[in-house]
DNA sequence: GCTCATAGTGTGTATATACACTATATATGA
DNA sequence: TCATATATAGTGTATATACACACTATGAGC
């Protein structure tokens, strides 16, 4: 038994996806921190700021989430004004829009997330680092 | 701004790794359900079960995880009996181990992990399913 | 107009994550 | 022996995640 689970721990991809991504998630909270806005937080205002109207189902979508975590995800950045959520005519469709708090939020984070990108790409080096961008590109084609 | 914005979201290693984390774990959970036990249990167990006596902190080390996260995670498998939770004598140490029940669902889970896993490699193909694990493993060993 | 199906969202509950701060057992040194 | 330092673990609070289930606005068919 203390082979295989041995064996279990280091083949795992849904334990190693989890672990680099406590890391990672770690450092960008960790850079984003003076902004006072999370990682989670900081995609969020920026797939929004990127697009045209989307409801909160289109959203999830885009961000492989559920749709009742992007719900409650949302609650903070509208609690603080950065985004606003309004019906949209279309059943009980609703759109989340970036406020001007929000854009000047987005903005402000900015250059924190592109040091953090940096960081990492320095320590990972430019090959590790392009392959698992493409990589991950594939996992969330593929799946 | 919407087109920085879109930049941002398509090139932020963190986001890319949350979303592909989010599908996979989806994956997982739901092959495991019969078992009773979530991605992140099973990891547990399998670590605590192919150790020798892991303090909290070394076992919290050994998965990427802030100790005050695998303290909280570990109190599931407590109350369902899966481990037990000991004072090691030096310091505050406690060390963690498997029960038989343990063993035995750490067991009854491995058929459903694998199926899990080959589902996954079949879907992402064999090119990419090596390459992401190498990826996910330097990122561990650097970061 | 009325009923019902459907599309879209919200709530209850449980686990997962981590920072800041707190608590405590043991070792060490006076 | 006793005070203090140090190593280790726990708690308070907030966000993140998702399944099961509940709710509701709107469109279609009559």
């Amino acid at each position: 038994m203390k082979q295989i689970a041995t064996d279990v721990a280091g083949n795992c991809a849904c334990r190693k996806l989890r672990m680099a991504t406590r890391k990672v998630t770690r450092m960008y909270d960790e850079a984003m921190r003076p902004v006072g806005i999370t990682p989670t937080q900081f995609t969020l205002l920026s797939v929004v700021g990127g697009s045209n109207t989307v409801t909160l189902t289109e959203l999830a979508e885009l961000l492989s989430m559920e749709r009742t975590t992007l719900s409650r995800n949302l609650k903070p950045l509208e609690r603080d004004e950065l985004i606003s959520v309004s019906a949209e005519g279309y059943r009980r469709a609703k759109s989340v829009y970036l406020s001007d708090k929000g854009v000047s939020i987005l903005s402000e984070a900015l250059p924190f997330w592109r040091n953090a990108q940096t960081i990492l790409k320095k320590q990972l080096g430019a090959n590790i680092w392009n392959q698992l961008q493409s990589d991950l590109a594939e996992v969330d084609n593929i799946i």
